[in-house]
DNA sequence: AGCACGCCGACT
DNA sequence: GTCGGCGTGCTC
């Protein structure tokens, strides 16, 4: 018997190795194993049974030991690691360590950093020697000499590219020290398993709850691969669904997977979704990133064993080792929390797909909000679409109203911020005491050109994005192809002079509404006030005790806040966050303005929204049209549309080892073919065009980019191929493409 | 990640 | 000739 190995040691090959007898009837595909290398021992774990071997037999060493007697990964959990490390181009090795937690790798390898500092301050004639006779040392020495801290070994070697043959020549002259760091991870005290478990009744379904619970329950039934999109609007009482979805399962005999962004699981949380699971005799198991060594192990193992088939928990939790497994609930799916910031750079959700893929089961994604890639899975049909649309407490939905500013600024001529419907809705408001939110967009940096008579937007010619209006060489320019011209002085579509401008400041609208509501407490919420922390919480819990009438902000009110007495919401530059030629901007702003707006109204009465915007017909607006939350789904998917990402994989950022323009050609060529492919037309490769070494923190970075474009007019195809390098360190960068198109 | 190996320029 | 510096390639 001969089993292929993935060592835990640092470099990604598979090695083979021969099983010794007394372990034959153990080991297994997924076990984890101590393997020789060279002289020392290291954990590995086994890849692959009696497969093809590429070296002579007799040179095969034999397996030292088995830590566990069962496989710490079960076939779908193999099968899905070899899928990670393929699709996010991360290190096998990362992935394993990812999936299976630390304790359970025996603790082998604690994390550990190597630091390195200057022992001994060399002089002039010493630096100048060592200049002549070793060039590599004599930098390195320079550097440490400079730092106040120990630098990170690793970093520094990729940094300076030197050899790591550089730095034990100095270690070994004594002018450097090495010292060794263990990176431990702060074990909080668990506050859920003290937490009180409250065993909930669950409340009775409402006819659409059940129609959707039923769905659901048919595809678990059937036992194949399935994925429902949940959309429901805030308050419509998605969680009884997932519960009944994951009851139903339990019943079964079979396991459930309950994931939910990192920040969503508070102790309430928790404390309502166990108390369900444990009142019917099923154990819960708890996962997030604040568990220590201790916790972590006592939930896995009680997940591989069989004890406990639900687990709770963030993002990790898609790899937790349970039999059987027949959902996976994703709530909130479209939370960038879901993505993983470190190697290996993978999306919790479409991981959770993915799996569910490989187990036959049944994946639920829920969202008042869902992100781009969904609809449009929906839309091709890979997704089934569940709508809820009333909410449990029958809370009215929001009016929409749009404002053509267009008129607004010819009934003024002049400079108009807030409308005249705005402005009297806010009044009214004040005089009845109730409150208004004024939200701003200024996401990103970037201003486009749009003429204020007749709202026409400069674009690209090939991409259909609209150009950024740089002002200091008074040029447009196109931030994914690169496309540069002159700033036209009147407008190109009705020659209205002055187009040049752009971008409302908060300060601006503050300004407009003390005009209007002189005797009103209004409070700012932008970066300049996030800067204190405690202030923003200040103006927060002012705002909810009533201390205050308008809040004005922008990004950063949306987020987990109810303010019971809000009943307008503004926004007051639609148009702004339509032209960033980022889409993922725009849905960002869609799920503020959708979730800020969700809960304006109170009991008695629906809130309102307006909407203020130069291009009512754009797409910007065009949810509004519906007046309802059904129609911010259609607007997303134009937004989609419009912005022409091909196959959905807008973004490709691969990683490389070390600045390498070859190897980021070698990829760029690479997804022109996959681009191509999908297009079904003729694609052109434009580049590459490196970006200035840019200073992040204490990094270096700089960017080579690509760029396809079709040739054919019909598909206005724009890929950006991304090779972002942070030099000289290793990165990958996350893969925003839709697990899905690769089926 | 470590570690051996081998190439290359420097120098008693 | 030898020695140290430094990059490369291998680990079953």
């Amino acid at each position: 018997m001969i089993v292929g190995v993935q060592p835990l040691a640092g470099f990604d090959k598979l090695l083979h190795y021969k099983v010794p007898e007394t372990l034959r009837a153990s080991i297994r595909a997924g076990s984890l194993v101590r393997v020789p290398i060279l002289n020392q021992h290291k954990v590995g774990l086994v890849m692959e049974v009696n497969g093809v071997v590429d070296v002579p037999l007799e040179k095969l060493k034999t397996v030292s030991g088995l830590l566990q007697d069962y496989p710490a990964l079960t076939p779908d959990l193999l099968t899905l690691a070899k899928w990670m490390h393929g699709y996010y181009a991360a290190r096998m090795e990362s992935v394993l360590e990812a999936m299976i937690p630390g304790a359970v790798r025996d603790g082998t390898r604690l994390k550990q950093e190597k630091y390195l500092s200057a022992a001994h301050k060399p002089t002039t004639e010493e630096l100048a020697a060592l200049r002549k006779k070793a060039p590599q040392q004599s930098r390195l020495m320079e550097f440490l000499a400079h730092q106040f801290q120990p630098a990170k070994k690793s970093l520094l070697l990729s940094r300076l590219a030197v050899t790591a043959a550089v730095v034990n020549a100095l270690v070994k002259r004594g002018w450097v020290r090495e010292e060794v760091r263990h990176v431990e991870r702060v074990a909080y005290a668990d506050q859920w398993a003290t937490g009180e478990v409250v065993a909930t009744q669950p409340p009775k379904l409402n006819e659409e709850q059940a129609t959707i619970v039923t769905s659901v329950g048919a595809s678990l039934d059937k036992g194949k691969f399935a994925v429902h999109l949940l959309h429901g609007v805030t308050g419509s009482g998605k969680t009884e669904v997932y519960l009944h979805a994951v009851e139903r399962v339990l019943a079964a005999g079979g396991s459930a997977i309950y994931l939910v962004p990192e920040v969503a699981l508070t102790p309430q949380t928790v404390a309502r979704l166990r108390g369900r699971f444990e009142a019917a005799g099923h154990r819960t198991v708890v996962w997030h990133s604040h568990l220590s060594e201790g916790e972590r192990l006592d939930g896995w193992t009680a997940l591989a064993s069989g004890q406990a088939r639900v687990v709770v928990g963030a993002r990790s939790a898609v790899f937790a080792p349970v039999r059987d497994l027949r959902l996976i609930v994703v709530d909130e799916e479209h939370e960038p929390a879901y993505k993983q910031d470190e190697t290996p750079r993978y999306h919790g959700r479409d991981v959770a797909v993915y799996r569910a893929k490989l187990a036959n089961a049944t994946c639920l994604l829920g969202s008042a909000t869902p992100s781009l890639e969904s609809f449009s899975n929906v839309r091709n049909g890979r997704y089934r679409l569940d709508v809820l649309t009333k909410r449990v407490d029958d809370k009215q939905l929001p009016d929409f109203q749009i404002v053509d500013m267009r008129i607004e600024v010819m009934r003024t001529r002049g400079l108009v911020t807030l409308s005249r419907l705005l402005v009297n809705h806010m009044q009214a408001r004040f005089e009845r005491k109730e409150q208004t939110i004024l939200f701003i967009n200024r996401r990103g940096y970037s201003s486009s050109m749009q003429c204020r008579k007749c709202g026409h937007v400069e674009e690209c010619p090939h991409c259909s994005v609209a150009m950024t209006y740089h002002r200091a060489d008074e040029t447009l320019k196109c931030h994914l192809c690169g496309h540069e011209r002159g700033a036209p002085a009147v407008c190109p579509s009705c020659a209205a002079p002055d187009i040049r401008w752009r971008g409302l400041g908060t300060q601006r609208v503050e300004e407009a509404v003390r005009r209007v509501l002189p005797r009103a407490r209004l409070e700012r919420v932008d970066t300049d006030t996030m800067a204190k922390r405690h202030r923003f919480r200040e103006i927060l819990s002012d705002f909810r005790t009533g201390k205050i009438d308008v809040l004005i902000g922008t990004q950063m009110i949306g987020k987990g806040l109810d303010f019971p007495n809000v009943t307008l919401v503004g926004l007051v530059d639609a148009d702004l966050s339509m032209h960033v030629p980022d889409f993922r901007a725009n849905e960002r702003t869609f799920q503020l303005l959708v979730q800020v707006a969700g809960r304006a109204g109170r009991g008695d009465r629906a809130g309102e929204v307006v909407v203020q915007t130069f291009t009512p017909k754009a797409d910007a607006v065009q949810f509004a049209k519906n007046a309802d939350f059904n129609g911010f789904a259609e607007a997303e998917l134009h937004v989609r549309h419009r912005f022409q990402y091909p196959p959905y994989r807008h973004l490709i950022h691969h990683l490389f080892r070390g600045p390498n323009p070859e190897k980021i050609k070698f990829f760029a060529e690479h997804w022109a073919k996959e681009v191509e492919k999908a297009l079904g037309n003729t694609v052109e490769l434009r580049g590459p065009t490196p970006s200035p070494i840019e200073k992040v923190k204490d990094e270096y970075r700089y960017q080579i980019w690509y760029f396809c474009a079709s040739a054919a007019k019909v598909v206005p195809a724009l890929v950006k191929l991304q090779a972002t390098v942070k030099w000289p360190e290793d990165v990958f960068q996350v893969l925003d493409v839709d697990p899905m198109s690769l089926m």
